[in-house]
DNA sequence: CGAACTTTCTCCACTCGCAGGACAAAGGGC
DNA sequence: GCCCTTTGTCCTGCGAGTGGAGAAAGTTCG
């Protein structure tokens, strides 16, 4: 099947497809509520879109109690690609026009291996997405990568987890290999622009993301758009001093958050904790993994074990720490912590909580919820699709 | 005289007057090259702004090279009103519509006596510049306040250094005394929104223009625009942690940035010093004046006193800390250093970058100015005038 | 069940914003 | 002084957009 290769040809046709998009099949009269346009220009609007095959009839619509109204839609064969690549795994997710999640696969994967080889991986599970006939191609794709990203060109840059990845022309290649349009951004953003959409983040303009995973990064929405900063490296929160004099990290600090508490970090301070007898229950599991992960930690906490929830506890503190300066700083309206670790679940978010609580403003804190994300790890394949409508949804 | 009421009636008019305000006078030709617009749609505007007597005729243009054209200009008795409370002092100071410094008046004054007393000076002054026949009214009054400011409403709230403050109808109260629209932000905004108008920020999207006075706070602008915050309270760095477990602060907490650097800490710092036998230089000062400030600490530096350099390189070395947090989160293009410390100069500056370009990742700092304001004093008035010009030159 | 009211959709006439060409006015350069 | 360039003005025509008049197809209530 060919693909859609339509684009809105002026504003209202975006703010139409945005509509219909976030809000599922609408009759133009509902349209019509939502949009300050009179009911003839919009009828004119809403048929070209029918032309352009991005919108289809979708029957009738439920009575308001007047002449019987049809239905629009977006065109239901319609097909985005989401990308999430971490630190140690991938995500893929094929969505509809509306970003729904039709089928979603995640591999373990080690980002170091460089983008050639990751990208082989993503275009064979897309292909296994493909052959379960979910889709027969794909009109758009988001695709988020673990370090900043020069956002125009769609090009990681200076990347420290990810060596080989500097300068890789990702959005070029990926169009080409996929045959559609590709938009790329830092992971961590396309996390907040997936809780904007469909999670915990619905209705607020200004908030924080903080994704404690690997590593530690945080997507920032001010007035309702991603900030990137000057160079694409806005966020990057995991070489923030979080302790003076601190222990050293692999960029060649001391004492960044990152190296006090991560994914990484935890798994470290536990298997030193079981070796130094600390913690029976840790040192059960390391026996039989060989290794430990955020994942044995949480299991440990929720089985009562002390050691396991203070390691708990102090990451959540050092992160509440600097979370509070940002805070104080950025003056969110709410604060989502997703990533990895969300497994930590209200142990970690307590100590959060009470850091910030205790060490930013009262204004600043007066009405500012703190809470895990909801969407877990579909944030980010969510937010890669939102990524790549929001771009063809807007006028060419 | 007559005040001009009249507003842009659309955003072609809008712009153009922002065109005008910031380029000065200019012909129909030269601001055909700057809008994209046909030549006869723009005479129509042009016209229609000439008729609002927002816009007058300025005589020949600079010719260039073909038949002679007529400039246009902004009103030239166009007159705003540019309020600068500081938590010591004021500043007022009349501007044409070019936003050009017309006459410029400072006075001590301590905040904390409250808003009536306050306006009464500040009424005061304004009418001392309209004795000199700068102005026989004001068209638009901007306002800075050493707080933050529920800004919709233009009213101060929970101002910690200003008791007395808390909800006074700022905007509404000046508007009427003053018989024309006032808009109220914080002083910290206003500084940047000046640098940004005139000074050193005036190509950069992204920037951080931090101002050390009496407190510390942190202009920040994003995308070309001032980030207030969910609660007005943004750029509110003067309580981050800086030192773990460090001074007492005003707030109840320990360690605040405040405590340990800014103009009032800093003269602190300098009595005590000078009492302790530490430093020839300030204790003379301090017998002559009974007390010290920041200049005395700037002036004994400059004369080479070894214990004044040490507590501004200690002071710069706090606040490069903090700014290299925010560096890292923000990702600016620039960082401005303003307030009444920039007589520290280039010592302070020198500790602030290197504490800066040490502890952000190089990405983050690989290009990023950190340099002084360009405007001092000015910044504050030019950028209330900035504030009200945005929008009164905004379509009503 | 029918009359009256609502809601939705379509068609049409009219206004207005705006572009772009034709033309006039007024220079500069050789 | 002739030709080219720049600027300003006028005019025509197109397309966007509004709002009213019906028509179609419901609901509600007596």
């Amino acid at each position: 099947m060919r693909r859609m290769t339509a684009r809105p040809a002026n504003a209202h046709q975006a703010r139409l497809l945005k509509l219909l998009r976030d809000g599922g099949p609408n009759s133009r009269a509902q349209l019509g509520d939502q949009v300050d346009l009179s009911r003839s220009k919009l009828a004119v609007e809403v048929d070209r879109l029918l032309e352009t095959g991005l919108v289809v009839a979708d029957g009738l619509a439920a009575s308001r109690g007047g002449r019987r109204s049809h239905n629009v839609r977006l065109n239901p064969s319609l097909r985005f690609l989401g990308v999430d690549i971490g630190a140690t795994s991938v995500d893929v997710a094929v969505t509809n026009a509306e970003l729904e999640i039709l089928g979603h696969l995640n591999q373990p994967m080690d980002v170091r291996e460089g983008p050639v080889a990751v990208f082989e991986q993503v275009l064979d599970m897309a292909g296994k997405l493909k052959a379960t006939g979910l889709a027969e191609g794909f009109d758009g794709s988001g695709i988020g990568v673990p370090g900043p990203v020069r956002f125009p060109e769609g090009v990681p840059v200076a990347p420290p987890i990810m060596p080989g990845w500097d300068g890789f022309p990702v959005r070029e290649a990926l169009s080409q290999e996929l045959g559609c349009p590709v938009m790329v951004d830092n992971d961590v953003n396309l996390m907040a622009m997936g809780e904007q959409h469909a999670g915990v983040a619905r209705t607020v303009a200004d908030f924080l993301c903080v994704k404690i995973g690997t590593g530690i990064g945080c997507g920032i929405v001010a007035g309702g758009t991603v900030h990137r900063g000057t160079t694409g490296s806005a966020g990057d929160i995991g070489h923030i001093q979080a302790v003076p004099d601190g222990r050293p990290c692999a960029c060649g600090n001391r004492g960044c958050l990152e190296a006090h508490f991560s994914g990484a970090a935890l798994a470290r301070d536990a298997v030193q904790a079981a070796q130094q007898g600390l913690s029976a229950e840790l040192a059960a599991r390391l026996a039989v993994n060989g290794t430990l992960t955020a994942v044995d930690v949480a299991a440990a906490a929720a089985a009562g074990d002390a050691t396991a929830l203070d390691l708990i506890r102090e990451g959540g503190t050092r992160v509440g720490q600097v979370i509070a300066g940002l805070v104080s700083f950025f003056n969110p309206g709410l604060v989502v912590i997703g990533g990895g670790v969300t497994g930590l679940g209200h142990t970690l978010l307590a100590a959060i909580r009470t850091q910030v609580y205790r060490q930013s403003l009262p204004l600043a804190t007066g009405n500012l919820p703190i809470v895990l994300g909801e969407l877990g790890q579909t944030a980010g394949v969510i937010g890669a699709a939102r990524l790549i409508s929001d771009h063809l949804f807007s006028p060419a």
